[in-house]
DNA sequence: CTGAAAGCGCTTACAG
DNA sequence: CTGAAAGCGCTTACAG
């Protein structure tokens, strides 16, 4: 606006200085009269405190940036919700930006939060930039950095992860106590730790049910969204058929869904299906779909208080790792429509 | 990190000036042999410019703030989405927010991108704030403010909407096409532009076709998912029964699905729907929701475009007024799925 | 092609 | 309770 602390101290006939301690109220004290001509000139003018000149001086930003695969995904756009509203409750304001699962792309953000000072930065990782980051997170010195969704073991940071196996394991034995023996999994790249950890969830439960694990029936995945639909006709035309699918991840599950009206197929008389990841249109579809729901607001809100003990200094000590629970919502997509509950 | 750009400088024996130039590229040439030393100093040290040092100088900050109401909704987190990537083409960063329809928490907001010297600023407004908001506006200085979603009049500033009158009109012309007489709104505030304007379509085509409008058929409803449900339970209570629904937003549509489901009927047998704002989900469920697409994307590269104008001083008339245009996308939730063409 | 220096708008120790 | 002043890390006109 161009009116500076300046404008309002020659007006309030007071020195810069008492502006400024007006404005933050602090850390000295102002005579009521002062503090009173100032509010008044603060006034007048429209006079609006220079944050980027204060965070100079102060060399903190009291800004948090959040570096995620794509926000358009509902899962993430809840963590990304959540760490806003969380924040905002300190007193921070968030960056958001998308890495697109691009490497490159989230270097460039990296970057940029760098050269921003912000004090706190929420990272889903690409998984590589790893020495960039090692150096990033060096201790002491900001950003702070938080994991979350994917782990980075080689990197010294709190990290807040899903419990993938929990919830892939509990999807695939609802489907094997329903009878079904041939049951395809719809993969997230293996090299990655969701999509490893599902996998594993998924071969946990068909160990521990004496069943073969079937390599004919494993899909890995990208994270393309059209990719899925095709990957899901090779996976229906597997003979013997599955009879069952658990897709790891809702944008996998979409795949799936498409590929049912296309083929006129009936669930779960033609094929059960369950998804990690519940979607809020899950429940009031029909047949509604069985889904694995893990918390993103839980999982920003973590991803933020660890954020947080680090700044203030709350926490000091060794690397966290917390994983946020998951629950199974069983629904008329492995149930069928007669026995539903709603 | 604590590396300024003279620590540069002393180790690579120039000045500090010169790292300035050989960092911004310009605006004076720099030999080669210092531009080489400074690189190489810059490498050792790790040095990462000062972005916030950067802005206090320049009086720009090459960032942009987006207030919208929540960015949960996936048609506003893709309006997000696409001015980030925009934005992003442009060198900008994007600080994105919520003001979740809280006029407190806009007016917080919008003082804290000020504070920030954000270059530019999207608004999806509450509609309150206009004091506040004239100040803000005020030509030449930042920042440069563009509305979106919700028209102000008052207000000089370019504005993006959508054709909200055009799609709701389109929308229940075709359910009357299909023979529909009693066809209910459910709306958002009518006091607002989309909820009125949406309104204002749906009486349009009633007109048209010469059918009455009944006000026992027009609810008016808010942004709280949760209430859409008890507002369609009554709806479908209203005696002669309504024989269609058009949802004026893709939160209402979810309350019509979830009493479907509870009430165990069938679309459009029972009860037709169709709904403004198109969801991924909708082509891919069953029955496939018959919707009024409108983009996102689309919406929110206008607005970085108009931003960018003015940034620019590629343009500097007056405000500007742009509407998105719609698609319907008739699918079996009004046609019925014998007919459906997928 | 290069350096010394003013100044962006603040905070806060120093001195009264 | 208050003011004058140094300094945060940069950019860029000024002078050579």
């Amino acid at each position: 606006m161009g009116v500076t602390r300046d404008d309002v101290a020659r007006l309030a006939g007071v020195s810069p200085a008492t502006v400024s301690y007006v404005v933050n109220n602090g850390p000295r004290p102002v005579s009521a009269a002062a503090r009173a001509r100032v509010l008044a000139a603060i006034e007048e003018l429209g006079y609006s405190p220079h944050a980027i000149a204060r965070s100079l001086k102060t060399q903190r930003t009291e800004s948090a940036g959040i570096i995620i695969a794509d926000m358009l995904n509902p899962y993430l756009a809840s963590v990304a919700q959540a760490a806003h509203d969380e924040l905002l409750q300190q007193g921070y304001s968030l960056l958001v930006a998308n890495s697109s699962e691009s490497p490159a792309r989230e270097l460039m953000w990296l970057k940029f939060m760098r050269s921003r000072r912000v004090d706190g930065l929420i990272l889903e990782p690409t998984g590589d930039n790893l020495p960039f980051l090692k150096r990033l997170a060096g201790p002491g010195h900001p950003p702070q950095l938080v994991l979350i969704d994917r782990a980075i073991p080689e990197l010294e940071a709190d990290t807040v992860l899903l419990d993938n196996v929990g919830g892939a394991r509990a999807a695939v034995r609802h489907l094997i106590d329903l009878g079904h023996r041939r049951i395809a999994l719809l993969g997230l790249p293996h090299e990655m730790s969701p999509g490893g950890e599902r996998l594993e969830g998924y071969k946990l439960a068909l160990r521990a049910a004496g069943l073969p694990i079937d390599a004919a029936l494993i899909f890995e995945g990208t994270f393309v969204a059209d990719e899925a639909s095709e990957m899901v006709s090779r996976l229906l035309n597997v003979r013997p058929a599955p009879t069952a699918v658990f897709a790891s991840s809702n944008r996998l599950a979409r795949g799936v869904l498409q590929q049912i009206k296309v083929r006129r197929l009936r669930m779960p008389d033609d094929i059960a299906l369950a998804v990690f990841d519940d979607v809020d249109y899950f429940e009031w579809m029909t047949p509604s779909i069985t889904a694995v729901e893990v918390s993103g607001v839980a999982l920003g809100q973590q991803a933020v208080d660890y954020l947080h003990d680090r700044l203030t200094g709350a926490y000091g000590g060794p690397p966290r790792l917390l994983r946020i629970p998951y629950r199974l919502h069983v629904r008329e997509s492995t149930l069928g429509m007669g026995e539903s509950a709603v």
